[in-house]
DNA sequence: CTGTCTACTCTTGTATACAAAAATATGTTT
DNA sequence: AAACATATTTTTGTATACAAGAGTAGACAG
C-alpha cells in the first residue's frame, strides 16, 4: 500500500474557542450547584482562575446571560441567576407544555427506527429502576426524553425543549430522591410509550403532560427537597 | 412649596452600552429585511459603519447568535441566519403551541384590568380593520397578543412567546397583504375573546391555536408571498 | 455619634494590538 | 491549460491598555 498523504487533514483542528470552553465550564458549574444562585461572577477573577484574559470570559458571560443562567446588570457585573419559587413553577409549566407537544407530534411522526430507540430507552429505564440505581435512572431518563424529542421531527422544538430541560435539571435532580418517585416516573413513561406505539397523539400528549408537570403535592415536595440556597427568599 | 432637591438623581443615566445598542440596531435591520438572510456580517465593517471598535460589535453578534437571528461558525464569521421552509414551519408550529398555552392560562388567570385591556385592544383591531389600515392593524394586533401574554401570568412563557413572535414577525408581515386575511384574523380574535371572557380555557386554547397556526392553504400562501431571498433554497 | 460629601479604589465597558487561522492570489509543474 | 503547492492578505480570536461609572471608606459638619 503506498503512502497516503491526506489532502485535507481530516483530523479536527482545535476548533475550540476559549469563550466556548468557558461557557461550557461555567454552565456545568452552575447547573451542578458549584456556583450558587446570587454568587458574583467577577470577570478578572474568572479570567485568573481559568488562565485567560477577560475577553473570552466576557463573551462566555454574555452567552450565559442569553440563556438565562446568569443575570447581568449594566456596569454592575454578573451574578448566577436567582430563581424564585414562582419562576420555577412557571418554567416547569412551560416545560410540561413543550414535552407534551413533543409527545403529541412524535405519536404522529415517529418512524420505526425512532420507535425502537424509544422502546430501548424505556427498557434501560426499567432496568435502572429495578436495580434502584438513581444515577443510572437519571441518565436513562434523559436518553428516553431525548429520543422522544427526536421523534417529534421538529428541530426548533427539540432545541428549545432540551435547553429548558437542561436549565431545570439542577432542580429536578433532587426529585428522584423522593421515595417512590422512580417507580411513579417509570409508570408514567409506560403510559407515554403505550400511547406512542398506538399512535394516539392525544393520549401521548396527556400522559407526557402528567409526567412532566409538577402539580399538587409533587411541587411542594420538590421545593422542600431543594437545598436552601437554591431559591431566592423574596420575590424578584 | 419649597424647593425639592432630589437626593438621588431620578434621571436615568446613560445606562447604555454600545454593545446593547448595536444588538438592537442589527436586530431591527435583520427583522426589517434590510440585512438579508445569508448576508455576511463583517466585524470590522460593522465597527466602521457604526463608528465603534470591534469589541462591542462582537458582543452584539454573540447575543444575536444566541437568539438565533444570526449564525456564527468558528473562525468564519457571522451571517444572517438562513431559514428553510421547514425551519419556518417548525417555528410556527411551536409559536401556535405557546400562544395557545397563553390563551388557556389567561382564561383561568386573567383579572378585570387585564380583561379590559384585552377588550380594548380587540376594539382597536376592529377599528383598524374597518378602516382597512394594514399598518394600524399590524400594531393593534401586536398589542392584542401582548395583552393576552400578560393575562397568562407566566413571565417565562411571556418572554419566550414574545421573542418567538418577534423572530417570526418578518415572515408574518406579508401575511396581512393577503385579501381577506385581516377580516379572518379579526374573526379569530373574536372567538378567542369570547372564550376568554367566558373563562373557557379549552375553547380559548383551541381558538388561539387555530388563529396562530399556519395550516393548509394559509401556509403555502404565506410562503408564496415572501420575497424570494427570505428563504434558503436547499435544506440546511 | 450620625449622616453626608468627597476622594479613592475597583470593576466594567471600549479601544487597540497582536497572533493564528481562513480565504485569496500567485506561481510552478505536469 | 489545469491542478497543485505556496505566499499573501484578510479576518477572526485573544490579550492588553485605557476610560468612565459604581462601590467604599474616610473626613467633616451638624
Amino acid at each position: 500500500m503506498h503512502e497516503v498523504k491526506p489532502r485535507v487533514s481530516k483530523i479536527k483542528k482545535d476548533q475550540t474557542r476559549l469563550a466556548e470552553d468557558l461557557r461550557c465550564s461555567l454552565e456545568t458549574e452552575i447547573l451542578s450547584g458549584l456556583l450558587l444562585p446570587g454568587e458574583r461572577l467577577d470577570e478578572s477573577g474568572l479570567a485568573k482562575r481559568f488562565g485567560v484574559s477577560r475577553t473570552p470570559v466576557r463573551e462566555a458571560l454574555l452567552q450565559l446571560a442569553s440563556s438565562g443562567l446568569i443575570e447581568m446588570r449594566p456596569r454592575q457585573g454578573a451574578v448566577v441567576a436567582t430563581v424564585t419559587v414562582q419562576d420555577l413553577m412557571q418554567m416547569f409549566e412551560v416545560m410540561a407544555e413543550l414535552e407534551a407537544m413533543c409527545a403529541r407530534l412524535a405519536a404522529r411522526r415517529i418512524n420505526p427506527v425512532e420507535r425502537a430507540a424509544i422502546a430501548a430507552a424505556h427498557e434501560t429505564c426499567k432496568t435502572a429502576a429495578r436495580s434502584q440505581d438513581l444515577g443510572a435512572y437519571y441518565k436513562a431518563n434523559r436518553v428516553f426524553h431525548e429520543a422522544l424529542y427526536a421523534g417529534a421531527h421538529n428541530a426548533y422544538l427539540q432545541d428549545k425543549t432540551r435547553s429548558l430541560r437542561n436549565r431545570l435539571s439542577a432542580y429536578r435532580r433532587y426529585q428522584l430522591h423522593q421515595v417512590g418517585r422512580v417507580a411513579r416516573s417509570l409508570a408514567e413513561h409506560e403510559a407515554v410509550v403505550e400511547a406512542l406505539m398506538a399512535g394516539d397523539a392525544e393520549a401521548a400528549e396527556n400522559a407526557m403532560r402528567t409526567h412532566v408537570a409538577i402539580q399538587g403535592d409533587v411541587f411542594s415536595d420538590l421545593i422542600s427537597l431543594l437545598p436552601p440556597r437554591y431559591l431566592q427568599a423574596a420575590a424578584k
